[in-house]
DNA sequence: GAGGTGTTCCTTTTT
DNA sequence: GGAACACCTC
């Protein structure tokens, strides 16, 4: 591993800029050599640490690799700024993307200052300190200062009704895909009138304009703002008023932004304004812009919400003379970890290139990272729970390790594992508390209180509990308060008061209305929390659900005391419903020993001891959607994630695969991720899959192989074992496409051919586990041959990329029966078709094709014939209709199945 | 208006 | 397989 000396050389030809010059002349004339004699915060930092905390002048970008101390450099930078006396708290902008961070920076900050952290008002992520500048200058772009925030499912309820008002079939045209379009356009920074056409056309025979045209004005309407619109506003405002602007010009000395890397077009143009003038101030002198972006472009991996790793690579043009310092030294993992994930990393093609290097050398107890196999994912989640129980009994602490997966469906089985074990464990990003269904029911009650207008809260309460205000009469609230201009709360009342409803309903909404009013005359004099609980006693909520006899109605109840305890710390009603607005997770308790499980994405930013990496196969990581939409960026991507993935680990990363994994209720066979392949074979142990001949499923823990946790089972190893041999062998089976997720077809392909593989039976899996164990080592003989055959499936790290990624580019899946056209068709030809199916063509075309292709062929098995089938093991044909065979299978049962999951017994 | 049944979808997610 | 949603019936 190479250690770079020069840690700030610039991006690309940019001349070199001082660094540290400009800074020490500024300290000197401010806070003079005293301040930094006595900065002793600076002595814990390394060379690189230091640039980045004292180039205070001037743009600067830190590209900071996994482990190496950003947040220290960001917090002792702010540190640094104020200890200097460079700047005043107020004088410093500090920028993240989640609340999280903002709160460590804050406590960080604290740490070296005190109580000055409490006056870093601009201290927050994008969106806090969007609310804060728009609610200065709301009126600037229509609204009130006390506009409402919506939130997604607000959203979509508004768009739904804007999609219905147009006579437009909300069925077709989702209301849940206009809001990721418009979501997607906000994140652009694009204004209805500066979509693309064709996004404009993409949407509702052409309306898509018009429709996004039409929710913003809603939402003047309804003094709200959504969440993109918090950023969009203010830059619309800094546009238009370059007086506003000048002042923000004035105020901020400092900038500084967290995770630069997963900006986007709207935070990019947000920041730019803010951050790029010449600042004029009193005495009249240009000063630099002190910008400082800390980022790993190697961590991007939100791509797909729309960050731009381009604002990252384009730094040194937006703010020329930037300084760049790359820190590259590794506090956190082992040099096998760094290594393994350095070597995977340089696949990609588009990155500024760091390499991560760490002072410690290889010791002897250092652990290489483990490739490991398994059958299926129940017993990837056995043998990942077993081990760590193993963990745990040689002392590692539960919170010291985490199970890592790349979409949250493979959680459910570690869960019903860890059940069953009675292994504590905590998933991370689940179901947001304040996004569940109750508390979204109590705010809004909340928020009928605080604000009446607020018309959306009030129709997802006026029926909640049921009061008999069904669709009739809320449609009547709507036209008259349509008709008359006013809020759904007002309108409610004027009907009240009428006799145009009849007496049951006017009698429910009279009653509502007047609730509403009398909890809000209290909201001045009463303790918030107290009037909380009383408005959900009062108008029949929590009744509502203490009535409910469902299993989850307990939880709820138990959510609606957990919300109202959270709001202890707030000083009132309109307080907390601000910050619940913005803030959208809850604390966990940390103080009971658990694993986490989590996905890659929101392991970002955490480190573990131990960190499992399950699920490392083709079409699942890198998953097959990135690939088909992102194409090569898309797979740049996901090797991201897998980069990231590792780096989370200090002492033990073990990677996982296994053969076969059920998808959307069927079993599919699966191969080995490509990721795989791209590790370093000096850093990577591939761990014997024993548990294939262990006495697995013969009942009992350590049932299987366990010798294969044994300290004798951790050495020597490598890519000459019998594990890796047989995942080469998986991979090769690749070139005669038997696999759903390896290819590039579509669903629905998939879903056609192999429809039949699926289990019917929830029992079939565990009677079948022998079958299954005593095939699995039959069909892996059975790919080694068709391997020596069908060329080297082998991809070794220097060329390996290029011959994957044109490997998947195959055609559809066609079962191997009786010479199909399969694995002969041109990839090419095969690719073509499925893209045009896929991309333009209408579903029904895509279905036909596929449908007829697998229909017509005539099986070459008959009634009687002896079968075996990778899933179901051996079994004899019982009935034969065209390539759909019933076969009674000698362990599993009848089943129908296609004709290309049989082979000759 | 409520409750039961059919249909469709299925990556990642912050604010 | 299963959740979430839409539609349909009583």
């Amino acid at each position: 591993m190479t250690r770079p000396d020069d840690h700030s050389r610039p991006l690309a030809g940019a001349p070199e800029r001082p660094s540290g010059g400009i800074a020490a002349r500024a300290l000197a004339a401010r806070g003079g050599p005293a301040a930094m004699r006595e900065a002793n915060y600076l002595a814990n930092l390394n060379p690189e640490q230091r640039a980045a905390v004292e180039t205070t002048e001037g743009p600067v970008l830190v590209l900071a690799g996994a482990g190496t101390g950003k947040t220290r450099v960001l917090t002792t930078r702010i540190a640094h700024i104020l200890a200097s006396r460079l700047a005043y708290p107020s004088q410093i902008l500090a920028v993240t993307f989640t609340n999280k961070a903002a709160r460590e920076m804050k406590t960080r900050i604290g740490l070296f200052v005190g109580a000055e952290v409490e006056g870093m008002p601009w201290l927050g992520t994008f969106h806090s300190i969007g609310v804060k500048m728009l609610r200065r200058h709301a009126e600037l772009v229509g609204l009130k200062t006390n506009f409402t925030i919506l939130d997604t499912d607000d959203q979509i309820r508004l768009m739904k009704q804007l999609i219905q008002a147009e006579n437009l079939d909300d069925k077709r045209w989702p209301a849940r895909t206009f809001a990721n379009m418009v979501d997607g356009w906000k994140n652009k920074g694009l204004k209805p009138e500066e979509i693309p056409e064709g996004d404009a056309r993409a949407f509702a025979n052409g309306k898509g304009r018009q429709l996004y045209a039409a929710y913003q004005e809603r939402l003047k309407s309804l003094n709200a703002a959504d969440f993109g619109d918090l950023l969009m506003h203010p830059i619309a405002i800094f546009r238009a008023h370059p007086d506003v602007l000048a002042d923000y010009h004035r105020r901020f000395r400092y900038i500084l932004v967290d995770e630069y890397q997963d900006t986007n077009v709207a935070q990019y143009l947000w920041l730019r304004l803010l951050a790029q003038r010449s600042r004029r101030t009193g005495d009249d002198t240009d000063e630099p812009i002190n910008v400082c972006c800390v980022g790993d472009d190697d961590q991007s991996i939100y791509g797909w919400r729309g960050a731009e790793v381009d604002n990252i690579l384009r730094f040194e043009k937006d703010f020329p003379g930037a300084a760049v310092i790359r820190l590259e030294r590794n506090y956190r993992s082992t040099a096998h970890i760094l290594g393994a994930a350095s070597h995977l990393i340089a696949h990609n093609e588009d990155r500024l290139g760091k390499t991560l290097f760490t002072d410690a050398g290889i010791e002897p107890d250092h652990e290489k990272v483990e490739v490991n196999a398994a059958w299926d994912s129940e017993e990837e989640a056995r043998a990942i729970g077993e081990e760590i129980e193993q963990l745990q009994r040689r002392g590692h602490k539960l919170n010291d390790m985490a199970i890592l997966v790349r979409a949250s469906f493979q959680m459910r089985e570690f869960e019903d594992r860890f059940v069953t074990m009675g292994l504590n464990y905590r998933v991370i990003g689940g179901p947001r508390f304040y996004e569940r269904l109750e508390i979204r029911d109590a705010l809004a009650y909340f928020r009928c209180t605080v604000q009446p207008a607020d018309d959306l809260a009030f129709e997802r309460i006026v029926n909640t509990p049921k009061r008999g205000l069904g669709d009739t009469t809320v449609r009547l609230l709507h036209d008259h308060a349509r008709a008359k201009g006013i809020p759904l709360m007002a309108a409610a009342a004027e009907i009240a008061a009428t006799e145009e409803l009849k007496s049951k309903p006017r009698r429910a909404l009279d009653d509502l209305t007047k609730n509403f009013a009398r909890w809000a005359s209290l909201l001045a004099n009463t303790k918030h929390t107290d009037l909380a609980e009383m408005i959900l006693e009062e108008s029949g909520y929590t009744e509502m659900w203490q009535n409910d006899r469902s299993a989850e109605a307990p939880g709820r109840l138990d959510n609606l005391k957990e919300l109202i305890r959270s709001m202890e710390p707030y000083d009132s009603l309109p307080g907390f419903l601000e910050h619940v607005a913005l803030v959208m997770d809850a604390e966990q308790n940390a103080d009971l020993d658990a694993v986490s499980i989590m996905t890659l994405h929101s392991a970002k930013g955490l480190e573990f001891e131990t960190v499992f990496l399950p699920g490392w196969e083709e079409g699942l990581f890198p998953h097959q959607r990135s690939l088909d939409e992102g194409g090569r960026s898309g797979l740049e991507e996901e090797r991201r994630l897998a980069y990231v993935g590792i780096t989370r680990a200090k002492q033990r990363a073990k990677l996982w695969f296994v053969s076969n994994r059920r998808i959307h209720g069927l079993w599919q066979s699966t191969i080995p991720s490509r990721f795989l392949d791209e590790l370093p074979e000096d850093h990577v142990e591939v761990k014997e899959a024993n548990s294939s001949y262990g006495g697995y499923g013969r009942g009992g823990m350590g049932g299987y192989g366990a010798s294969r946790w044994d300290a004798d089972a951790f050495s020597t190893t490598s890519y000459q074992t019998p594990g890796w041999k047989r995942a080469q062998a998986a991979r090769a089976a690749e070139t005669r496409p038997d696999t759903a997720w390896g290819s590039r077809s579509g669903h629905k392909e998939r879903a056609i051919s192999y429809g039949d593989q699926g289990v019917s039976g929830s029992d079939v899996r565990r009677s079948n586990r022998e079958t299954d164990l005593a095939a699995k080592a039959d069909r892996y003989a059975r790919m080694s041959e068709e391997r020596a055959q069908g060329g080297s499936g082998t991809a070794m790290p220097s060329n390996g990329f290029a011959g994957r990624l044109e490997r998947s580019g195959r055609g559809v899946y066609e079962p191997a029966s009786g010479g199909g056209r399969g694995s002969n068709r041109p990839p090419s030809r095969g690719l073509g078709l499925n893209a045009a199916a896929r991309d333009g063509g209408p579903r029904e075309i895509e279905g036909t094709l596929v449908a007829k292709s697998v229909a017509t062929e005539e099986s070459r098995f008959k009634v009687g014939d002896r079968v075996f089938h990778l899933k179901f093991g051996n079994g004899s044909v019982a009935a034969v209709e065209g390539n759909k065979l019933t076969i009674d299978f000698d362990r599993a049962g009848q089943k129908r199945v296609l004709e290309g999951f049989l082979q000759d017994a």
